[in-house]
DNA sequence: CCAGTTACGGAATCATGGTTCCGCTTTGTA
DNA sequence: TACAAAGCGGAACCATGATTCCGTAACTGG
């Protein structure tokens, strides 16, 4: 994967014209899309794409992988701050990063992200959380289960609104922000187990 | 489709375990799912299938129709209520619909619904929000664009943790809909523009 | 500018899976 | 019970698209 030695400059040109055209196509034909043509967007011949990447399926983790050091640079920023508002900031950021790339988003959503990533995430918005609530951000009842939860609604509503209306999510998390923090009780229903939590986990965090 | 006479005791028999079959198969397999082992899983030669449905496209397209059917009946339950509540029954009996069905909802997710439908359900929306918003259930400044996104977003939640957490969007809602209750002015940024609704209205409710 | 690498292109190969076809079986009726 | 008619099974066919291979072209250091 990463070359010991500099590679050639056309070489690491290509490597970024792959994964360029890679989103472009994947996001226009979703899983239809097929190596030929996202080659051809690149400007290069299928061989040179299979010099990459071992395989289709390691272009879409790689990403993948992209896709999660932006939500992972998103959660130290947010971590960073000492109000308690970090929780909001990197909520908009995943909103963000969401729609961003929310063309071929269905495509990553249906793989496992790496386990190392998805516990980063998972202890950034644990720590995240327990700050907004001691800082009334959010409700006391609230748990990390809810904010998982809101996580993966956005996605979906971006998933489904964000080419035609890119910027709904931001509404929609300013409205659920403040039922975050009125919800008298949060529901007669339990929030998500530990269990269910970690199966969770590894759910693309993007 | 519809055979004007009676069809035969087995036909009938076999056209429901395909629709069966395919739901399991097609929740187990996303998209990967392959023809042959719809109709084993059926009990039935695939020629079988293919007598019933055009094709694999066309067997999907019903499910979705079927899906649909259940959100619409839905739909007219809650309009019959006088009180402000009808909003609240509606989605909650979408979510439940959501779940019956997360295991192949994101294949549903990929393609278009019928326009009628589609109109009925975005009618049937505009009218319950503007009885929740007359009745105080809702803040005054909330739109069909925020409900609608509601929408989305609790099928995104539970295409991502429905098969782990099954209910988890009851809590969601229940948070959600204190903050369409809560939001003192709906944050600034636009509602769905009439346009983007209407774009977006073919995409699937279920 | 040259030799030695490294990378590239894209035709050919191979696997997968949707769809068709047709002889056989079951159902319904007289 | 016998005859159509309607339905069934599943092997065979075909298109699509991922992956491989190897002769050729493009870099890089000297």
């Amino acid at each position: 994967m990463v070359s010991s030695q500099p590679a050639r400059r056309d070489a690491v040109r290509n490597h970024h014209r792959i994964l360029d055209a890679a989103r472009e196509v994947l996001g226009e034909s979703g899983a239809g899309a097929n190596m030929e043509e996202i080659a051809a967007r690149a400007g290069v011949g299928v061989g040179t794409v299979y010099r990459r990447f071992a395989s289709k399926d390691a272009l879409i983790d790689e990403l993948l992988r992209l896709a999660m050091e932006e939500v992972l640079a998103a959660a130290d920023h947010a971590l960073a701050r000492t109000d308690g508002c970090g929780l909001g900031e990197f909520l908009r950021a995943i909103g963000q990063s969401f729609a961003d790339h929310a063309r071929y988003a269905n495509l990553l959503l249906e793989r496992r992200a790496d386990g190392v990533a998805a516990g980063r995430i998972r202890t950034a918005v644990d720590e995240l959380t327990a700050r907004a609530r001691t800082a009334g951000t959010v409700n006391q009842g609230i748990t990390v289960g809810d904010v998982l939860a809101l996580i993966w609604a956005m996605r979906g509503l971006v998933q489904t609104a964000g080419d035609v209306a890119p910027d709904a999510w931001q509404r929609f998390l300013d409205i659920h922000l403040a039922g975050l923090r009125s919800t008298a009780s949060p529901s007669d229903v339990r929030s998500l187990s530990d269990r269910q939590l970690s199966e969770l986990a590894p759910r693309a965090g993007s």
